[in-house]
DNA sequence: ACCTGAACACCGTTCAAGT
DNA sequence: ACCTGAACACCGTTCAAGT
């Protein structure tokens, strides 16, 4: 290290977010991250392995804001809880990159960090080994589920779609054909993401808390051609 | 209509599919989707928007292949249980395009035939409305999550890793730090993603039978800035 | 109405050359 | 060691022209 490198990590992330948040994933490339820190596009192979490491820094920029240092609490349930709405809550405050989240594999320490958080305050409660692992991955594609849900469901708002459009959109489907989901559409309208979610996950850690004891049948739904 | 297409869309969406399932995301394109068929990228305009739609053509290709017409039930439950694995298993068949599955908005009639099925199976158990479309985003949420933890969660394996490197590598981080996260290494290596998916599940639905009778507090985990 | 080739404005990355 | 421009092989799409 003869010299210091011409841009820090953290340059390099803010700057690549910057671009996300302004003209969404299509904005970021090697040309136009180059362009914006003034160089020309070969000078950030000096500093990323390549086009895949962009998104991945992009990823852990806003993992990295996820802060649960006060979710800390006496019940487990209630950390859970905590713990899972500010990983939820930092990955909606940039809507842009949940696509990115939802598909980068990442090993950056701000990941694994929020892991690490929910299996400890799950492994409170007494579970370990294969129980512990589940309730961790349930509770983690529950967070990610909801953004996913949000993002691209069927009842998720299209680009630049009002609230009331969806309801008016999927009202308008054959009824005979869709009953139940004209019949939420209303209830989908008025509901509040966050509101949502927070009910969704209090669903989860209600069946967390009295373990699996619902009777499971071993085959699939039909049987695996 | 004076001539008949040249191509029918359920013959692009099967040489799109053949083409992902085979090169993965990046080898489908305008180009080698054309060249595929036989002719040029400008004649593909004739059939679908843009590249947009080739995605969601693909999504539909694989979502189209749900069958749950055998998951009806008794026990609403069961019911839940059959239409989800469903969705998970057809999901998981074709691996290559599971992030376009998360990331992509589809109103096909597949995508909101097995939502409606879904609500339908729930609203048996006597919900409807706002509990009825928490219960079903909940659902929904964990079937793609999953899908998403699997792709690229923090212990999910690397393009081409095998499951006991994952143990190692997870095992190999500092002990201290992610005490928890190397505990439940082994128990991931051990588990197979079906059986995992289904007791996550029945997680759920144990909350669903039971109701959000947990404690809630209503402030987030720390104050929104 | 449907088909299609040439051309344009992008993109990531290899290669070779600079200091 | 780090920086960088030219060049290459892609990409989606506009435009204009065919039938």
């Amino acid at each position: 290290m003869a010299r210091p490198r011409k841009f820090s990590r953290t340059q390099l992330q803010t700057a690549a977010l910057a671009l996300v948040d302004r003209d969404g994933l299509a904005g970021l490339s090697m040309r136009t991250l180059a362009a914006r820190l003034g160089t020309g596009p070969m000078t950030l192979y000096n500093h990323v392995g390549g086009r895949a490491d962009l998104d991945l820094l992009v990823v852990e920029a806003v993992v990295g804001k996820a802060d649960w240092s006060h979710a800390k609490q006496a019940d487990w349930r209630r950390e859970v809880r905590g713990i899972a709405t500010e990983m939820w809550r930092v990955v909606r405050a940039h809507p842009q990159v949940i696509p990115l989240i939802l598909t980068r594999r990442s090993r950056s320490p701000a990941v694994l960090g929020v892991a690490e958080a929910l299996v400890a305050a799950r492994a409170r409660s007494g579970r370990s080994g294969r129980a512990l692992l589940v309730a961790f991955r349930a509770v983690q594609a529950l967070v990610m589920g909801f953004a996913q849900v949000e993002l691209a469901g069927p009842l998720s708002t299209q680009a630049g779609e009002s609230p009331t459009a969806v309801i008016r959109r999927v009202r308008s489907l054959p009824r005979e054909q869709f009953p139940h989901l004209t019949q939420i559409a209303a209830a989908a309208a008025r509901s509040r993401a966050e509101a949502e979610f927070r009910r969704g996950l209090d669903l989860l850690i209600a069946g967390l808390a009295v373990g699996a004891r619902v009777s499971r049948s071993r085959r699939p739904a039909r049987a695996a051609r």
